[in-house]
DNA sequence: AAGACGTGGGA
DNA sequence: TTCCCAAGTCT
């Protein structure tokens, strides 16, 4: 199918699509995972500058390398980047081979192929769900087979493929984001119409399972004593080894709203997979050192951060959006009430 | 093997 | 505003 590659050949090209230096081509792919290109153009081009080599990053601490990442999400994925550059920095990178990439925390069967076909020429087929859907409309199957794999392969030109693996995956992926995509396909722009069972016919459609939504309601504190604010470090699940401002229990904030120099602030909604989190920050300005005594029995669990150095942790985007328009915008639509 | 893991952006 | 989506991996 040399239609694929003249057909992704014709495409515009992303900036960093001929590249082929492992370490970026590795960040590229995790970072790619679970988002949408316009956040890429935007997010990668900066990652790079911050962290222009695999011995930067493992230079660096775990919290530089979480605060590169703030607001990308999935996390686990940062501290990933971070264990394997110091294992590469030791080591050297793993040989191209799948067995030794698969072996790094966070690569997984479609990461290191698309890394060993990209960064080092190595003809794996890279499967993500764009290319799933792809082989199972080409077959018109309704359910995956991997040993479905290696007939793809073997239409698209098994030669072909072994020289052009890196072109013709990223052109599979291009294809399931342009022309065959899950709920829209258009076959008579498509290159591979002609190998296609279900060309014209739209099928293997994703059910969505709606998910259950869970709605929790999350009480917070911004104490604020001089140039100084109140954070809490993220000891583990969501946001492990991030920051967030201090969460309260009702009980105790509804105390604190009594305090004096306590403003309530409006209330924040915040949505991921199957939460949606209403956040109720309330916002305590302390002018006297007595009066910090009083959150003595909170405090002593906290760390004071220097309202400045704010943008140096990183934090979870529903607080870093708090911490920004306290500090940003002088928190004009974040009090509910004039002072 | 179903569920957890996050977020910004577009409709 | 609200809903829904987008290049997976791990347990």
């Amino acid at each position: 199918m040399q239609e694929l590659i003249d057909w992704f050949q014709s495409l515009e090209p992303l900036p960093w699509q001929n590249d082929r230096d492992p370490y970026k081509v590795y960040i590229l792919e995790i970072m790619s995972q679970q988002t949408t290109l316009s956040v890429m153009m935007k997010r990668y081009p900066s990652w790079i500058s911050t962290f222009p080599s695999i011995d930067s990053i493992a230079a660096a601490s775990e919290e530089d390398v979480l605060l590169a990442w703030e607001g990308l999400g999935y996390y686990q994925r940062a501290r990933n980047i971070y264990t394997i550059a110091k294992f590469i920095k030791e080591h050297g990178f793993p040989e191209p081979n799948l067995s030794s990439w698969l072996q790094l925390p966070g690569v997984g069967r479609y990461t290191a192929a698309a890394i060993l076909s990209r960064a080092y020429n190595k003809p794996y087929l890279a499967v993500d769900v764009n290319v799933k859907r792809i082989i199972m409309r080409i077959f018109g199957v309704s359910s995956y087979d991997q040993g479905l794999e290696e007939k793809f392969i073997a239409l698209l030109g098994k030669n072909l493929f072994d020289k052009y693996s890196s072109d013709m995956n990223q052109g599979l992926i291009r294809l399931g984001q342009s022309l065959c995509k899950k709920k829209e396909i258009i076959c008579k722009e498509c290159p591979l119409m002609k190998i296609c069972k279900s060309a014209g016919n739209i099928s293997c459609l994703n059910v969505s399972t709606k998910k259950t939504i869970e709605r929790r309601d999350k009480y917070l504190v911004i104490i604020s004593f001089n140039e100084y604010i109140y954070i809490e470090k993220i000891e583990s699940g969501v946001g492990k080894n991030m920051y967030r401002l201090p969460l309260v229990d009702y009980e105790l904030w509804q105390t604190f709203l009594l305090e004096p120099g306590a403003s309530l602030l409006s209330k924040r909604k915040h949505s991921y997979t199957k939460y949606c989190d209403y956040l109720y920050p309330l916002y305590i300005e302390i002018k006297e050192m007595e009066l910090l005594q009083r959150f003595d029995n909170i405090t002593k669990h906290l760390i004071a951060c220097n309202k400045k150095k704010l943008h140096e942790r990183p934090f979870l985007s529903s607080y870093r959006i708090i911490i920004d328009e306290l500090l940003g915008g002088g928190g004009k639509d974040l009090f509910l009430e004039d002072q």
